[in-house]
DNA sequence: GCTTGGACGTA
DNA sequence: CGTACGTCCAAGCC
């Protein structure tokens, strides 16, 4: 086992390629779109300064510099006339920027430096050099590629790849992957390729293909060069033709060292900055996003404590799992293990490409999963399937996917540090392992997510790179640590039980449903958006027609022109930036002043989402016909899960023209080619109405849902005191309102705009309701009472959301807090109550050895896919375990219904 | 090029 | 001036 202890504590210098980043910023935001009201174009500033604030916030270094290109008299166009001719035509725009970005600079209070004749990557070489003699870690900042040649063990290349806010982090290994040659021989391919930008001609014929090949079989471009008469074909000989200028790149492209620089890496470490200064710069940049961002993200970097992890890490080489899992990773009680998982996952699927153990012994290892003998293989399979040995990990549903994919299914979840964070905090916008460190240990997390799902950095799980591998093992050692903490801070907030009896179950069940999938008809969709499509497209000519001209009728901005400007309607209710052109306004618009315009404009948007819907989902089919969305369990404040890429919990249902989106989801087959039967769906009745009764004890409606009677009909009729046969369809409709607004914190002002009524009958319609049951009434005040005393609501299962807004002197604020407060237990109860259910349900599917499966769920209602022979017994099975998840005051209504599409399943 | 906001689908 | 989400597109950023 080699030892290579993993060592956090060096400076970490951060260079930046001013005018490369600058130039790239200038071409990647538009011009025209970023000026001050003064004239001043700022679009190159805005772009520079806002990969500073990212980078400084991302790597938080210790040192920070920039480099300028000093003039373009340099001693390479001294050697070479026509060196950076292209770029001849350097626009006054960008010009006149640079000195801003100086400005920018010196407010922030960090150093730049130019030095006449050279470039500012030799100014950076130069520095880079010192820097890592001095034992710094550094990291350059450039959209030069000449820069690559300094990546090494200690340096790291951050490379723009499109925009001004993705970089590539290029290691000596990311280098070697994307160039096929070490860094230092990178300037040998570019001599032999060529240099666009600066103008330098390569071989013609010769890319970086070729180069490479070249330069790994003759050992070198000096080899290269030498044999050059041994190189066959049309290659050879224009290499022979270009040799010259080969070697001319080669000299120019060779940063010099060692300038006499003024200053040296010490010099260049971080000041703070002048708050007052940035302000008037700002200002008069007019950068006012950019500036809230700068505050917000450079805020808070007091008593961060960067000292790092310790550890003891080993790259196991192959061979040697199965011994460090038997010493380090055993079943023995209280001995957890947090797990890394590097590699890419979604849509129900995955890859691994390398796992990151951390002991509860201190120990961690690192594991390539690309070069495992059968015997490790064997004992990593043993030991992820082993529920005995207790694992970590930090939001385990991809990782488990990928895992599964590679024939690892995990068992022994006993911690996600996400979804713990979640309990404990639900409504944070994003739980990010190197968030969480921070909050909870007060430890910088460097480096790149290396569970990030997305694998935008594909550099990151490269065979033998020990950068990757430490960073890895920082992560499952922060992942153990983490969880340890989060523990405790659960267990105050009294969540523990939910994550292990209702979240971490619910894990490993919809890394299943995920995988499983639901089948699509793509002929059927394709079919119907067609259709849709015809509709959109006669729609916009009746709508163009209407109005004598084109307009763009997917730009509200447009259409208010067009509506309240040129047709003269009455104005509607005000947005943040007009008039809203919604259905509701348009509707009504219609009503009171009829224009064709605003029958097609419905029409058309109608159709043209309908037919997107269809898109969206076309778009993500897989291989197998079927449409494997994510659920995120860690998203919405109430605890209830969402569903995304694509989002199935928002199919149309309510329109006819939507519903037969529905019909595209159909029963499918196994993996095996085995047919299933149909498609069930189940759904609870009325459930958050149901919770309502339960949790504020009303005796009159809990009798009403005990009588089995039509719920908003025996409401109606004890509002109303009338007999159950004498509530008219009005009444019902109005207590059916009522009934669904007031788990939402509903106003009279909202109820009366719903039913189009007056605000009066609307206030006495409530005051009625509330008079007939006196419970609702108590309970809904006495839990915003209770919220703001202790600071959350809280859900039958003790599930938590805290409300702090509650004691606003904001009055929108608090208002809004209160309306969450009263829905928050009521969503929240129904949200567990199904996580319950779906739990149970998958229990009792195992336990029949049913092969009918679960396969959505939306919010109430589950779907599943049902076996041959096996419709009755699942619905029996679903009824049973589904109605009797938890124990109520009233009963839980389940209907059911079977179908060969989702649609034919509704009831 | 990235972020925000309007509009609208579901429970 | 009703909660909770996700997605699309156009406009805004300055």
């Amino acid at each position: 086992m080699t030892a290579s202890p993993t060592e956090t504590t060096r400076p970490r210098l951060l260079l930046l390629d001013g005018h490369s980043l600058a130039y790239r910023a200038f071409f990647a935001l538009p011009v025209d779109n970023f000026s001050t009201t003064t004239g001043q174009h700022t679009n190159a500033v805005y772009g520079f300064t806002s990969m500073l604030i990212n980078v400084l916030r991302d790597e938080v270094p210790t040192h920070v510099g920039v480099a300028f290109d000093k003039s373009r008299q340099t001693f390479r166009l001294e050697e070479y006339p026509d060196y950076k001719a292209k770029r001849n035509k350097t626009p006054d725009e960008f010009k006149s920027q640079l000195p801003l970005i100086q400005e920018v600079l010196d407010a922030l209070h960090i150093g730049h430096l130019e030095m006449d004749g050279y470039e500012a990557d030799d100014i950076i070489a130069t520095l880079t050099t010192q820097a890592v003699a001095a034992g710094y870690e550094v990291l350059i900042l450039t959209g030069d590629r000449d820069s690559l040649q300094l990546v090494s063990e200690t340096s790291t290349v951050l490379y723009p790849m499109r925009g001004v806010s993705e970089l590539a982090r290029m290691t000596p290994e990311a280098v070697e992957a994307k160039y096929a040659v070490p860094p230092y021989r990178y300037p040998e391919i570019a001599a032999l390729v060529g240099e666009d930008s600066d103008n330098l001609p390569g071989i013609p014929g010769v890319g970086p293909k070729t180069a490479a090949k070249w330069i790994n079989q003759y050992d070198g471009l000096d080899n290269v060069i030498t044999h050059a008469d041994q190189i066959t074909g049309k290659a050879g000989e224009n290499l022979r033709a270009h040799l010259g200028d080969v070697i001319r790149n080669r000299h120019l492209n060779r940063l010099v060292v060692d300038l006499p620089l003024p200053v040296g890496p010490d010099d260049l470490v971080r000041q703070p900055w002048d708050r007052q200064e940035v302000h008037t710069l700002f200002d008069g940049l007019e950068f006012r996003v950019l500036r809230d961002r700068l505050f917000e993200s450079l805020e808070s970097e007091e008593e961060i404590d960067d000292s790092g992890f310790e550890m003891a890490g080993s790259v196991l080489a192959a061979g040697e799992v199965a011994a460090w899992l038997a010493e380090h990773a055993t079943a023995e009680a209280g001995t957890r293990t947090g797990v890394s998982v590097g590699g890419t996952w979604g849509a129900g699927t995955g890859d691994v490409a390398s796992v990151a153990l951390a002991a509860q012994d201190g120990t961690a290892a690192w594991i390539d999963t690309t070069g495992l003998s059968p015997e490790d293989d064997t004992a990593l399979a043993g030991w992820f399937a082993d529920a005995a040995t207790a694992k970590v990990l930090h939001d385990a549903k991809g990782p488990m996917l990928a895992l599964a994919a590679r024939g690892w299914p995990l068992a022994g979840l006993v911690s996600d540090t996400a979804l713990a964070a979640y309990l404990c905090r639900p409504d944070q916008r994003s739980y990010e392992l190197a968030d969480l460190t921070l909050r909870y240990l007060k430890r910088e997390l460097k480096g790149a997510s290396a569970d990030d799902g997305q694998g935008q950095l594909a550099f990151d799980d490269l065979e033998g790179d020990t950068a990757a591998a430490d960073t890895a093992m920082l992560h499952a050692r922060a992942v153990l640590d983490l969880a340890e903490a989060i523990d405790v801070e659960l267990e105050e907030r009294g969540g523990t039980q939910l994550l292990a009896d209702v979240e971490l179950p619910l894990v490993d069940l919809l890394t299943t449903m995920e995988q499983t999938g639901i089948a699509v008809d793509v002929d059927l969709l394709e079919a119907l958006q067609a259709g849709f499509d015809t509709e959109v497209r006669a729609a916009a000519q009746a709508a163009y027609s209407a109005i004598g001209r084109e307009v763009n009728l997917g730009s509200p901005k447009q259409l208010q022109v067009v509506l309240f400007d040129e047709l003269n309607l009455p104005k509607t209710k005000r947005t943040k930036t007009g008039y809203t052109t919604d259905a509701d306004a348009l509707q009504s618009l219609a009503l009171k002043s009829p224009h064709p315009f605003l029958e097609s404009l419905l029409r058309h948007r109608d159709q043209i989402r309908l037919r997107q819907t269809i898109e969206g989902l076309l778009k993500t089919v897989a291989e197998d016909g079927r449409i494997h969305t994510t659920f995120n369990q860690t998203i919405a404040a109430t605890g209830r899960l969402s569903s995304t890429d694509p989002n199935l919990q928002n199919i149309p249902i309510r329109t006819a023209d939507g519903r037969r989106i529905r019909e595209g989801f159909v029963v499918g087959r196994s993996p095996d080619g085995a047919p299933y039967e149909s498609l069930m769906t189940a759904d609870y009745s009325q459930i958050e109405m149901r919770i309502m009764a339960h949790l504020s004890e009303d005796a009159l409606l809990i009798e009403a849902f005990r009588s089995g009677h039509d719920f908003h009909s025996i409401t109606a009729a004890r509002v109303f005191d009338v007999a159950a046969e004498d509530v008219s369809v009005e009444m019902r409709a109005k207590i059916k309102a009522m009934n669904y607004g007031l788990a939402y914190g509903l106003s009279a002002y909202g109820l009366s705009q719903q039913l189009g009524i007056e605000p009066g009958e609307a206030r006495g319609l409530m005051d009625e309701y509330f008079q007939t049951f006196g419970g609702i009434r108590d309970y809904l005040g006495g839990i915003v009472e209770e919220a703001r005393r202790s600071g959350f609501t809280e859900t039958i299962w003790g599930r938590r959301r805290y409300l702090p807004d509650l004691t606003s002197d904001n009055r929108q604020r608090r208002e809004m807090a209160e309306r969450m407060a009263l829905n928050a237990p009521i969503q929240g109860s129904a949200a567990d109550l199904i996580k319950i259910a779906m739990l149970h349900v998958q229990e009792a599917l195992t336990e029949a050895g049913l092969a009918s499966r679960m396969l959505l769920q939306v919010h109430d209602e589950l779907v599943f896919e049902v076996a041959p022979g096996e419709r009755d017994t699942l619905e029996a099975l679903v009824r049973d375990q589904m109605g009797g998840a938890a124990d109520l005051a009233v009963p839980l209504d389940v209907s059911v219904g079977t179908g060969h599409s989702w649609h034919e399943a509704a009831h």
